[in-house]
DNA sequence: ATCCTAGCTTAGACTATGTCTAAACAAAGA
DNA sequence: TCTTTGTTTAGACATAGTCTAAGCTAGGAT
């Protein structure tokens, strides 16, 4: 697994400064920003980049497969830089904060035939939800 | 398994007019509606009936537990009256069609405890994705 | 029956999230 | 350098949903 920018770079998309920025601000983290969080953060390191600028960046990783979109909690839409290997989700009902986990089993093995009402099913991602430690504090 | 209104009399709940006309528009169907949607149908019984009470009483259902509140597609809500009984969603990827499935454990059985992050892990739901016999064939 | 109270409904203002537009800007090739 | 193409920007716009304040309604007390 390598890192996002070098990924992207792969799709022959030009890495300028700001998409630089944005790259880096979402790589590396197993929590899952926002797009108003990622615009916020990537503006300590530039700080004239723009909303437009940020919106349209994340749009195109996720069109190039590199980054997923995941729209969970109803609220705003999260990025997940970790497109190339398998995980689920687990949500915090407080405050949405959003980590990856790894489950121990696939669920689509747990899916009857009978209850596939004729699909093919190629992909389950099980989202957990409960309450983060700060949540369940206060 | 009993209609929407009954399960929502259960919990000392007024059903007023309104509530009635929307509780009817969301149980009767299989499709799961979004808000506004259901404000469109729930008009053609009800004209005077406002954007309001539509989103107050769709929360108030969610909160009674009587009805899921989903967010798989990051445009807006849908509502799925069948929160009486545990499962799971199936969506075409071709079509967006959505159906309700039943899987043969619970996921929250297949998360370990170091996966969980400090979390109190209350529930679990499982996406299912893949194609339907129509988009398949297309 | 009439009054009172609590809760329900309403229109529209407001907030949050995200998209679009048009102009300025930047980089690469002729 | 000039041109072309693609990128970035600010701000207008769109959509989804929440909040507010006022009026309305149902049901209990008298």
């Amino acid at each position: 697994m390598s890192d996002l920018v070098t990924r992207l770079r792969r799709h022959n998309w030009r890495i300028t400064p700001q998409r630089r920025v944005i790259a880096e601000t979402l790589d590396g983290s197993h929590v899952h920003y926002t797009a108003e969080e990622i615009l916020e953060r990537a503006c300590e390191q530039m700080p004239e980049l723009s909303r437009a600028t940020v919106y349209n960046t994340l749009n195109e990783m996720v069109a190039l497969g590199e980054v997923l979109e995941l729209a969970l909690d109803g609220r705003s839409k999260r990025y997940d830089p970790n497109a190339d290997h398998e995980h689920h989700h687990l949500i915090c009902e407080g405050c949405g904060l959003m980590k990856d986990v790894h489950a121990l089993a696939d669920p689509v093995d747990w899916l009857p035939g009978d209850e596939r009402h004729g699909f093919t099913v190629t992909r389950a991602s099980v989202t957990y939800r409960g309450l983060c430690p700060e949540c369940r504090a206060a």
